[in-house]
DNA sequence: TGACATTAGTTGCATTAACAACTAATTTAG
DNA sequence: CTAAATTAGTTGTTAATGCAACTAATGTCA
């Protein structure tokens, strides 16, 4: 017995292509790259946007930062996507009265006619990736990811 | 019986907090962040960085497209990562005899200290990340994973 | 052999993202 | 009631990313 390094730890080894974070990273970014291309080719609307009209779409009224918080995109970028989309008259805005300082933001008629036509094809993107799983092999993946993200979230190193 | 929005379409519901490209995406941006900051503040490398040279610990002599290919990350942004570390004197290469076009890069005495430093940490990393989950459900997850991926590679939108 | 295509790697450029500073409105405390 | 702190949103700056063009070397095939 030398040191701290027993056998348990040797020189320890690491797989990268077995290595959990980046498996997640390269398999969030395929699943997201394909859908955002998708979205891109059909209607000119990146995943930051998209994103922001689909919580609109299940939160009429919201604000900026609570678009933020429900997305977990960062409040400049959510605010530079914002002008983009009210340019493009997919979303409106109006002050709060309560308070002066926030937006109350909603999806244009034609915002909502775009959004009507991504949700059901998002949901079978969804279906497609999720195709080689079996329903309780679905829903056991999906409480795993829960957890994880969870856990996440409390850790720090 | 109206217009082709039936029963079975209607108007078709997406959450967003349950779509699972999302929440793979905050997962994985959470997990990836977090070991992300320690290399940057421990080490002072990104993990475009430490990939490379968790590649380069598994394949000495390894080619930046050999590298570009087992990290998935883009050729271009391979060969910046690789110029910053050799300036760090954490890499070196040298040019292929048998074909002039490739480049044989190794980690230097240096770069095999901090990645000798780095793996047993990341491995810690992992088990934090995982330790909410049982041995059982770790091993599913993993393979879930696995054929998610092998799935995702192939579909197209 | 010699044109053509392919491959390895680098560089330029345009887009996206992260972070901090800032303005204006509101809330909190004394 | 008012000074200080907080909050919502915008903007500036810089870094990270992604794509495409480019050079140089190699491979292909007539």
């Amino acid at each position: 017995m030398s040191d701290k390094n027993e056998n348990t730890t040797k020189t320890s080894l690491l797989i990268l292509e077995r290595y959990l974070p980046y498996r997640l990273s390269i398999l969030s970014n395929r699943t997201s790259s394909l859908v955002a291309q998708s979205y891109k080719d059909r209607f000119g609307l990146s995943i930051t946007q998209w994103r922001i009209m689909a919580v609109l779409g299940e939160y009429p009224g919201a604000s900026a930062d609570e678009i933020s918080a429900k997305t977990q995109i960062e409040k400049s970028l959510i605010s530079r996507a914002i002008s983009n989309l009210l340019n493009r008259n997919l979303i409106q805005r109006q002050i709060s009265k309560e308070d002066k300082r926030r937006t109350k933001i909603d999806l244009t008629e034609t915002g909502y006619d775009v959004y009507s036509q991504i949700v059901p094809l998002s949901l079978k993107y969804e279906e497609q990736i999720l195709s080689c799983l079996s329903d309780d092999e679905q829903a056991l993946l999906s409480e795993l990811i829960d957890r994880l993200y969870v856990n996440a979230v409390k850790l720090q190193f």
